[in-house]
DNA sequence: ATTATCTATAGATCTATAGATAATGC
DNA sequence: ATTATCTATAGATCTATAGATAATGC
């Protein structure tokens, strides 16, 4: 991830630095999936990276200091955002990531526990995920336009059903992450765009009872 | 709340134990909402109440003891689940349930930050959200069989579609916490609620834009 | 020189226990 | 007697600062 120059410097940093840095934010990943961020201490990530507490706080200087890094490198789960303003997006590849989030559930338990987090009194994240939820709002309406067209399903417009995409996407992701075996994320999220779709298509396959997912929990 | 037999004592304890008790619960609901579970100090919420920290835990002898104290007199948002679950609920009421969260943010916050951090690692909240949301999806499919039969839209059973009715519960809540100026809670889930629909009926009146509610934000 | 880490530690909090005192109920 | 509260405090943590020491780069 570290964008190295030809001579292994960037901005004042070294090389090993940045490595050092990216190491850091990926164990406070998981750290932050496990407790929440105030329940997060520097300690706990700086276990996992084999130094002593003060030792990490050289590379940053406080603990807001580290969240803002995680939320910052956060292309993983961003991609939703990212990839849905950017225009030229298919919905079937918005339900390709659906079916790897559900492969990587400290990914996903980190951004549900801090976004939820964030609306708490004077968060850190709070601005983050405000402007994170609009271009994911703005994104997904983008995507349903170019897919489905101007008129969806039930007279809804785009504009009208991109909160309603972004909401099935988190609140997916809250179920499952409470009972994995009971919530089958993908399908439910293919289920939902087929019945945005414009065109009344059917159902395809698969039973009416809760259906399991094949892997991991 | 508290139901008081004629003489005034319940369970050995006394009326007056009882109301100071809601009373304590009602502060914690607050300083979750605004802090989180993590966040929130035995000290702050016994300041609302004007005791001392220890003078609180005559009541609840734990953090623990209060923070489940809490989640069962969560009688309000949980009629979301409750009301669900018994049959005979129209799908209107909970349009109008989704109308009054709209009324009283500090609930809904309360709700969607103990829900979020119940799944990081042993969370004592964790079996009762669990058991909380298995109700709401089938409290979900009921209500909507009932309303729309063993049919709904895009070829969708109601036991397909709860889960999905749930996600745009939670999902929405957490965009309009963030943005309340941006994000109508009540027309989106009415919106959802007409795409589930098995008759085509049309959107009615509105704009595309996104809309602003009309209250308190 | 600069960077990377460590030890020591100040200063804040937090939960929960112990034990005293005041108020209430039979 | 029992219940309601308070003061005092033990025992844990946590963040962040200060300053030393070792390693690396020019």
């Amino acid at each position: 991830m570290a964008a190295k120059s030809p001579d292994g410097r960037r901005g004042g940093r070294t090389a090993r630095s940045e490595d050092r840095r990216a190491e850091i934010v990926e164990a406070a990943l998981a750290v932050l999936a496990e407790r929440g961020y105030r329940g997060t201490t520097l300690g706990a990530v700086a276990d996992r990276v084999g130094l002593t507490q003060q030792g990490l706080l050289h590379y940053f200087p406080t603990k807001e200091a580290l969240l803002t890094a995680v939320l910052d490198a956060s292309g993983q789960w961003d991609l939703t955002a990212a990839a849905l303003h950017g225009t030229g997006w298919p919905l079937e590849m918005l339900a390709s990531l659906v079916e790897y989030h559900a492969t990587r559930p400290a990914l996903v338990r980190t951004y549900t526990v801090l976004a939820a987090d964030s609306v708490t009194a004077r968060h850190p994240a709070r601005a983050f995920f405000r402007r994170r939820y609009r271009r994911a709002r703005e994104g997904g309406a983008n995507a349903l336009r170019e897919e489905y067209g101007q008129r969806l399903a039930g007279g809804l417009t785009p504009e009208r059903a991109a909160p309603l995409l972004t909401a099935v996407l988190d609140g997916l992701q809250l179920q499952w992450l409470l009972d994995p075996d009971s919530v089958d994320m993908a399908a439910a999220f293919r289920d939902f765009l087929r019945l945005l779709s414009p065109e009344a298509r059917e159902a395809p396959d698969a039973a009416s009872a809760p259906r399991a997912p094949d892997e991991d929990a």
